[in-house]
DNA sequence: CAAATTAACGCAACAGAGTTGCAAATATAA
DNA sequence: TTATATTTGCAACTCTGTTGCGTTAATTTG
């Protein structure tokens, strides 16, 4: 199920990311958004840009969900494998343009990998 | 925070671990013991193991929290950073015994990185 | 060994992210 | 413009994890 009408919430939500060059979690997004949008709509409305290859999410540190913008995915087709990195700082997260070569393993079908990195992103190195 | 003293709540714990090859859930963890060990208990016992280099711990792709013994951490180095695989089908997820090596990243300080790997198990791989 | 000290425990209530069912609103098709 | 079907908002809920506090139990001290 992706986005299968041009409403009002899904342009709210895609104008948020068009300003945005990091990624955005649900919780920011929530508190940026949450007098226009109720948060069941938000929800919805990120999973359905996610199934349709416009956004991809990944789990913080935390466990909350990101989301950020794909660069070259299609609703078959969710192609945005890089790592992402969390600022143990100002808490942000980020895409990273980097391809992690994930090794065979043994006696195991790899589907799926992610990989986070946490430390100090450059507006808080200092 | 550590361990002070040798409890029963512990020995418990410890001995699930013992046991077991693949890590563990909080969520299975309550399951087993939730009858035996209130599960504040069970969270502060494991908070505790963590501190102590006994365990380590990393978010599962739904964001539960699993555990597994260390084999070279102590109180003031937690040197187990491994991949993590988990498995799509029976849900358990394993430590993996790899070395991936994180690059340099420009502007960025890395002080931590987790790689979760999702696929099919040895045992589910049929 | 018994009393004093202090960490650990159980309980209940809470917090926060995310989900569900349903009636009302709104976009698209006819 | 009406009919149809998707979206939305709301409220209530689920689930993982946390907090405060009085009680229990491990360890220390005399």
């Amino acid at each position: 199920m992706g986005i299968i009408r041009k409403t009002g919430s899904v342009e709210i939500l895609l104008n948020e990311f068009r300003e945005e060059s990091t990624a955005l979690s649900t919780v920011e997004l929530i508190k940026r958004l949450g007098k226009v949008l109720n948060k069941t709509t938000i929800y919805r409305v990120l999973d359905k840009l996610e199934d349709d290859g416009v956004l991809h999410s990944f789990l913080g540190f935390d466990g909350i969900k990101w989301y950020a913008k794909c660069i070259a995915c299609s609703k078959t087709n969710h192609s945005d494998i890089h790592p992402h990195f969390q600022c143990v700082s100002c808490g942000k997260s980020e895409c990273l343009d980097l391809t992690i070569e994930i090794p065979n393993i043994v006696n195991r079908e790899v589907l799926f990998s992610q990989l986070l990195i946490k430390g100090t992103c450059n507006l808080c190195i200092v």
